[in-house]
DNA sequence: ATGCTAACCTGCGCGC
DNA sequence: TGCGCGCAGGTTAGCA
């Protein structure tokens, strides 16, 4: 489900209630997610939750005692529910929450994560990131740096969290329509002006979506259960097969690393 | 080091 | 109607 758009669309709608109000119970319900939730996530009964912010696709929640690291895998979702909804089968996780509210996890293919790393302790997952795509560390010069003597495909590369994160299989897609680059381009052979659309584009398309509030395929919701709108500005992603929507070529669709590409032959080069 | 593959898990849509 | 197959937004472990 989530790329950064996703994540931070969902970030912006469980923030408002959240903050500042005391996690009453954490029930558990399926621990066994992409790994294992520690019981010291117990130890948040009681906590009041002092802020939240994201890292890549994670959503960081600040208490007293400890941080909570929630991934949302391919298919996660949080959002806030009212107590007498039923809990459904892949409702796996809840926060009941000082304002009467749950927090619901929801996951039917638990991919995702609920991490737990003590006050002034970084998750190993966090350590070895790349730099965020909207920050001004995410230059041109830094992707043309990095890239120098890799035979990797670009798609590939910018897909890489040690590289950047929070680009995947859509908005690698989209960014790199957009910038006119053909996926399977070897990154070391990419110019330093080539870098420089394709980063512009980058930011572009993830401030778009998250503006729309996500692209929703089959069931992104965000915190307050409403789907993303971005879908409908998509060029390739998804249209293999289909017309170009610039100069109505036939996109074509290849494999990499086990996942979708689609291009378009005459507008990427 | 680099880069590719398989794996984790469930649901859905398609072709037969 | 049912069955088998392939595919899906992510990430990491393991291998050549």
């Amino acid at each position: 489900m989530p790329e950064l758009p996703e994540v931070e669309t969902t970030k912006r709608g469980i923030e408002p209630w959240l903050l500042n109000q005391r996690i009453e119970r954490v029930v558990v319900r399926q621990p066994q997610l992409r790994w294992p939730v520690v019981d010291e996530l117990k130890l948040l009964e009681g906590q009041t939750v002092r802020g939240l912010s994201r890292r890549a696709k994670y959503i960081l929640v600040e208490t007293d005692i400890g941080t909570a690291i929630w991934h949302l895998g391919m298919s996660g979702s949080l959002r806030l529910v009212e107590p007498s909804a039923p809990a459904g089968k892949h409702d796996h996780i809840d926060w009941l929450l000082g304002n009467g509210k749950v927090l619901r996890y929801h996951d039917p293919r638990r991919f995702g994560a609920l991490l737990w790393v003590e006050p002034g302790t970084d998750s190993d997952h966090l350590t070895h990131l790349g730099p965020e795509p909207l920050s001004d560390d995410f230059t041109a010069e830094y992707l043309f740096r990095r890239s120098r003597g890799k035979s990797q495909a670009i798609k590939t590369f910018v897909m890489d969290g040690k590289v950047v994160v929070g680009v995947g299989n859509i908005y690698a897609n989209e960014s790199l329509f957009l910038a006119g680059i053909r996926p399977a381009t070897a990154a070391g052979k990419i110019s330093l002006a080539r870098y420089e659309r394709l980063v512009s584009e980058i930011k572009q398309v993830l401030a778009r979506a998250i503006e729309q509030g996500g692209t929703t395929l089959r069931d992104f919701v965000g915190g307050d259960g409403k789907p993303g709108y971005f879908a409908q500005q998509l060029f390739v992603y998804g249209r293999g097969g289909e017309q170009c929507k610039v100069c109505s070529s036939v996109l074509k669709e290849i494999r990499q690393g086990q996942r979708a590409t689609v291009y378009c032959p005459a507008c990427q080069r």
